[in-house]
DNA sequence: CATAACTCCTGTAGCAACTACAGGCTCAAG
DNA sequence: CTTGAGCCTGTAGTTGCTACAGGAGTTATG
């Protein structure tokens, strides 16, 4: 009369295909305290439900946005509180959009730095390029 | 009768100041073997000299760049090998740029999607933000 | 019903590319 | 001669995962 099925809920290989997120990875966001621990079975096997199922499409869309883990556990604290006002959020949200801005800034300059490089290279099977000139310079 | 004083080179604070490069990155970069093992001192300390501050130099400009430990590595053995031409160092380079463009248009992507969140948030002290909306859709 | 194959559990080690610290020497100056 | 700086070493911490080892439970097939 044990109820060895899971009567609802997901197991972690359930949650990780729903989300596609990596089934160690599940884990490792329970760890450090951005998932919340879920339910057990008898057997010590964790039942997820679609709560989790939202928060953690929360935490992968904003990892995929660029925010960091901290960034995130802001964004989650302020759901939780549920007392978010819009002010709230764009305040850490254009603090990060500046942020990757400047990366993209920092990257386009690389980009072009490292463009020009090349094009002056002769691409020929001769000795002293251009490219390690630069380099070393 | 004992030479204490160090005849010619630089120790490793000094090669950090002529290099801007943290003292502690040096040590890393020989350990990991993209720094050779300077001589020392007879009390151990090491000495460096100009070859020690252009290879440096060499790295950190390729870091700047974007290229990673091994590619580093690897542009490091043309240039140790003395037989790289031209084309070689192309083979190498394109490959990076064409990852760094990926990684621009990524970010681009990123910074499009949540500027336009941020455009749709009013800013006020409203509850419900698009902008976690957006994150939970 | 036995056994293989699968999933789950835990803790821990590894990746990049550093950075920082602890504990012990050496060295130059006052 | 003592003080403080700078050097030495090995090791741990950082971020965001990913992967493995070793054990327990569960499912499928003969």
């Amino acid at each position: 009369m044990t109820e060895h099925v899971p009567v609802k809920g997901l197991q972690r290989s359930q949650l990780s295909n729903r989300t596609g997120c990596n089934i160690e990875t599940i884990r490792y966001y329970e760890n450090i305290g951005l998932m919340p621990e879920p339910p057990r079975t008898s057997k010590g096997y964790r039942l997820y439900d679609e709560t989790h199922v939202r928060r953690l499409r929360f935490v992968l869309r904003s990892r995929e946005l660029g925010f960091g883990i901290n960034e995130i556990r802001g964004l989650l604290d302020l759901v939780d509180r549920k007392c978010q006002t819009c002010a709230e959020i764009q305040e850490r949200t254009k603090p990060h959009l500046a942020e990757i801005r400047a990366k993209i800034s920092d990257l386009r300059r690389i980009e072009r730095l490292l463009a020009r490089t090349i094009a002056q290279c002769s691409g020929e099977d001769v000795p002293e390029c251009p490219i390690l000139d630069a380099l070393v310079a």
